[in-house]
RNA sequence: GGUCCCUUCGUCUAUCGGUUAGGACACGAGAUUUUCAAUCUUGGAAGACGGGUUCGACUCCCGUAGGGACCGCCA
């Protein structure tokens, strides 16, 4: 355990994601952890976007992870900072290397290097390069053949990773084989570019997935090599499927913006991500603020966690819940064409539709568990007459249930106001005069105002549609 | 195959040698109720296995089994 005396440097993390793809869940949840534990610290929380491989990277990516940061409200200090833009540093620093007797140039080839590899597997060996250009001397490299640069790595001995969530994680050199930095067009790589942009941009702490652990112990012996400080590494376990292999798309290994479209709030996403490999006791909801006072390193797990979703729509619908209702409208609204709901209409809600949405709020809140179930509780609202009558709303309305409807419609126009109070009573008054129960009224009154069996409270209902749309409907059904 | 890591209810986890092994999600039952939810009460549910160490192990050590990560001129 690694502990931050008062006079330790500040914190300084960051997020360096490759932009090959959108921002997946376990991405968003390294980011998580790297924001939570500078914003904790008062430390500095810097975004890098590793696009140092010019044939994979995607400017539609970069967007994409940007804006599923900001959307999960994971400010980071500063500009973001291209790799790519850092290669005549990264080139400075290999040639440093080189100069140093520390980095060699290797001049195997692809169908060398393949067959060695071949050679190994067939001896049932693991396979590590070893180079014969690394102690050759470099005036009799082949003419015309660029070939590559390589880290010489320390051949015996060991690297020692201390890791905050892993531990103290040892590797024999012998095992570490000596990595190419520059590759035979000249441009670095990224084990180089991470140690070098880390080092200069003053990087303290790097928390990423466990995916990296490896590179923890070759990246540590290329800050040795250059007599850098190494800074704290926390690998932390990756996320799995439900199944528990590994998260693919099948599983939910989605783009940030998948879950936003699906109804989630950042808030949500973020309390359900936090408590997935770390934990503060009994503790599972947490405020912003409490998930900043007290997250730590020293509460990470080991062990790879499996995607809940059940879990995570819980935790949204304690959310949903927590939201005043105007906001929870307008976060609504931000996101409507993207919840691809047929209820609203393209253009979004119409000012009509955006005063019954606040007034049916509070029942449409317990009901859902994303933001998309809120619209699609909704409509039974903006549905346009005649309504479709679902199967049970019709066995619902039978001939009494529609000799009901024909007088509750017409004591529902004689009434002074429209409010729904003053409806329910006169409901309860009605039935209780003719011996039924409450719910052999009510739920006809459902069936015919909503076309389906299952509706937010219909007195309210009721109420939000309005006295003349509540009897047309009644109308329309009435025997 | 090699290296490294992991293993408590179905899932996320608490426990830092002594607890009736706790909480949350999910699931079952009940209450409430105009439906469905929400809410409240309540039930079942776990230390992978085998050895040690110790007065005492979920907790420490070793082994076994299972799972995962990595093994690129990708990041």
């Amino acid at each position: 355990m690694i502990t931050t005396s008062p006079s330790a440097k500040p914190v300084v993390t960051r997020f360096a994601p490759s932009p090959t793809g959108y921002l997946h869940i376990g991405g968003a949840r390294t980011a998580l952890f790297n924001w939570l534990y500078a914003r904790h610290t008062g430390g500095t929380f810097l975004l890098r976007i590793e696009d140092t491989d010019r044939n994979r990277h995607t400017p539609e990516a970069v967007d994409a992870i940007l804006d599923g940061l900001k959307w999960l409200g994971l400010d980071w200090d500063g500009e973001p900072l291209s790799q790519f833009s850092r290669v005549a540093r990264h080139v400075e620093v290999a040639h440093q290397l080189l100069a140093a007797g520390k980095a060699y140039r290797c001049y195997l080839s692809q169908d060398e290097l393949s067959a060695m590899r071949e050679k190994a597997e067939a001896e049932k060996r693991s396979f590590t390069v070893q180079s014969p250009w690394r102690d050759r001397n470099p005036a009799t490299a082949p003419a015309g053949v660029p070939g590559v640069v390589r880290f010489k790595a320390p051949r015996d001995g060991e690297t020692i990773v201390d890791d905050l969530v892993q531990g103290r994680v040892v590797f024999q050199n012998k095992e570490l084989d000596d990595l190419v930095i520059l590759r035979s067009d000249g441009t670095p790589i990224y084990n180089l570019a991470v140690v070098v942009d880390d080092h200069d941009m003053g990087v303290t702490h790097v928390l990423r997935g466990v995916d990296h652990l490896t590179n923890a112990a070759r990246q540590t012996q290329i800050y040795q090599a250059m007599g850098w400080d190494v800074p704290i590494f926390g690998h932390v376990p990756l996320i799995h499927g439900a199944d528990g292999a590994k998260l693919s798309k099948r599983h939910g290994a989605l783009g940030i913006e998948a879950y936003r479209d699906m109804g989630y709030l950042p808030s949500a996403l973020k309390n359900y991500l936090v408590r997935l490999g770390w934990s503060h006791g009994d503790d599972e909801i947490f405020p912003l603020e409490k998930m900043i006072e007290w997250f730590d390193l020293t509460s990470l797990g080991k062990s790879a966690a499996r995607m809940d979703f059940k879990k995570l729509a819980d935790t949204n619908a304690h959310y949903i819940r927590e939201t005043p209702n105007a906001d929870l409208l307008a976060r609504i609204e931000a996101v409507l064409p993207g919840l691809g709901s047929s209820v609203a209409p393209i253009g979004g809600f119409s000012t009509a539709q955006r005063t019954q949405m606040l007034a049916l709020m509070s029942d449409l809140k317990p009901r859902a568990q994303t933001l998309k179930e809120i619209v699609d509780g909704a409509a039974c609202i903006f549905a346009e007459r005649p309504l479709k009558i679902d199967e049970k709303a019709a066995k619902l309305l039978d001939a009494d249930a529609k000799g009901h409807i024909k007088v509750l419609h017409d004591r529902f126009a004689a009434l002074a106001t429209w409010e729904a109070a003053a409806l329910e009573d006169d409901v309860r008054v009605y039935a209780e005069a003719n011996g039924l129960k409450l719910g052999k009224v009510a739920q006809p009154l459902r069936a015919a105002l909503t076309g389906s069996s299952v509706s937010p409270p219909v007195f309210n209902v009721m109420s939000v549609l309005g006295r003349a749309e509540t009897l047309a409907r009644l109308a329309d059904q009435a025997g």
